[in-house]
DNA sequence: CCCTGATTCGC
DNA sequence: GCGAATCAGG
């Protein structure tokens, strides 16, 4: 068995289908590729979504050309011997069938869900913002700790011990949250002063009310911005 | 590029 | 029936 289509899989399917997740979203909640949740939902029959792409199928198939993915069964068997002079009353051989069903379905008017990207019920990983890095440019003096500290900077390890098998209902969507965190809460500045060595969990910032235009504090802000002595001799 | 959903068709 | 591959628009 490929896939088990669990009668409580289905349902869940369909539960977030109606809730208007993405077919990507959905998913990630399920386990499964976007793919599978679309084409389940193609098999259920379940409510089309306004898709990117255009509604064609009913457009003209001029200078369309019909092949898709067929390429490599295509190969022109298209029987093209269409009788000499016979305006043969079916149209090509090609796919013709068509549901006669409204497919353009433009905007259900309905009221309720408008999850768009902003549809986030995850807690974020609040990443806390880089070290000092750029925060001590401009000052005509740098202290050689920041820079220093900065630099050893390394990216954190990004714990990614592969998906859970069984993510039980509504399991928070582990997958990177597309530039939503970084503009996250901006309720006031902190000192970004680093605390402990990046990449351990005690790793932190000092987060205290820095300094008017200056990224640290005025305690960490004595130590960034240590006066060089005038090197012009 | 990223995202999105739709479709085709080998399995 | 299933879903990867592909397509195609934003």
């Amino acid at each position: 068995m490929a896939m088990e289509w669990t009668d409580e899989l289905i349902a869940r399917l369909k539960e977030l289908w109606e809730q208007g997740l993405s077919t990507a979203e959905i998913g990630r909640q399920l386990a499964i590729t976007k793919n599978a949740v679309v084409g389940k939902a193609h098999r259920l029959g379940l409510p089309p979504r306004p898709s990117p792409i255009r509604n064609k199928t009913a457009v003209e198939g001029a200078a369309k050309p019909a092949r898709s993915r067929a390429k490599k069964a295509e190969a022109a068997p298209v029987t093209a011997e269409t009788e000499v002079g016979t305006p043969a009353p079916s149209a090509q051989p090609v796919e013709k069938k068509k549901a006669p069903a409204a497919k353009t379905v433009k905007a259900p008017a309905e009221g309720a869900a408008k999850p768009t990207k902003s549809k986030v019920k995850a807690d974020k990983p609040a990443s806390e913002e880089k070290p000092a890095k750029a925060a001590a440019l401009k000052e005509d003096t740098v202290s050689p700790v920041a820079v220093e500290e900065a630099k050893e900077a390394e990216p954190a390890p990004a714990p990614r011990p592969a998906a859970p098998p069984i993510p039980q209902r509504k399991v928070a969507p582990p997958r990177r949250v597309r530039g939503a965190v970084e503009r996250a809460s901006r309720q006031g500045p902190t000192c970004q002063w680093p605390i402990g060595d990046p990449g351990t969990p005690e790793f932190h910032f000092c987060g205290a009310t820095p300094l008017s235009g200056k990224p640290y504090c005025a305690e960490h802000a004595a130590i960034a911005y240590v006066k060089i002595r005038d090197r012009r001799h």
